[in-house]
DNA sequence: CAAGGTACTTTATCAGATATAGTACTTTTG
DNA sequence: CAAAAGTACTATATCTGATAAAGTACCTTG
């Protein structure tokens, strides 16, 4: 049974963070269910990867976070794009392209 | 310039040599070459990586270490498949099929 | 009211990678 | 012939995106 190795999905989170961000702000546990949708099940992003990864895309201006307005339920932390963020995924997604390709040679 | 950052390639180095030791028996430093040149010189597999790695799969049985029998030059360390080794090739190999289905769903 | 779910945060640890440096031998260059 | 460069392998220290475990705060359900 295949599986997905965590050294496989290393270094993607950052990319699929910014992928869904381009279509809407989200906040952080929708990010995962909808990560998890998009696998069709098959992949959940632990929340300490992702807040670890959103904190760091915060530091480096990709994206912007804010808190909800909610009146009732807990605050929920909400993320936007930056222009820095959408060149940073065509970036990564550029090396995905690239990296996918030499892999494919040598396994 | 999309570039072959380590995180994305990390987790295949075993998979490369497995796949290269299939063919034949090979020392250490030809499988860099070989893995260099089968990238069409875009990947560079560093020595540091190299020897933990065939470490860890001698450590694991998937291939077998022995010294060559040169009378001239220094001694080189060849290494052999082992059964186990193929057998985790063909695993590391539908791992990766599986997760770069994945990520093409997620990036 | 307790249990479970949602939502976010903190601390500690892991392990495949890199950086740096080393040893030993041969070949090439001046 | 010596120095430089190349080949081949090894050792130690560090990095960092990941995981494990635990935490806080609020709402919903039984």
């Amino acid at each position: 049974m295949a599986k997905l190795t965590s050294d496989l999905m290393r270094g993607h989170s950052d990319t699929m963070i910014l992928k869904l961000l381009q279509e809407q702000d989200m906040y952080g546990y929708e990010i995962i269910k909808e990560i998890y949708k998009r696998s069709n099940e098959q992949y959940e992003l632990k929340e300490v990867t992702l807040y670890a990864s959103l904190r760091r895309l915060v530091t480096e201006e990709c994206i912007l976070a804010y808190w909800g307005d909610e009146s009732k339920g807990g605050r929920r932390k909400y993320y936007s794009l930056t222009e820095t963020g959408l060149s940073r995924y065509e970036n990564n997604h550029a090396d995905w392209i690239y990296s996918k390709s030499i892999i494919d040679k040598l396994v």
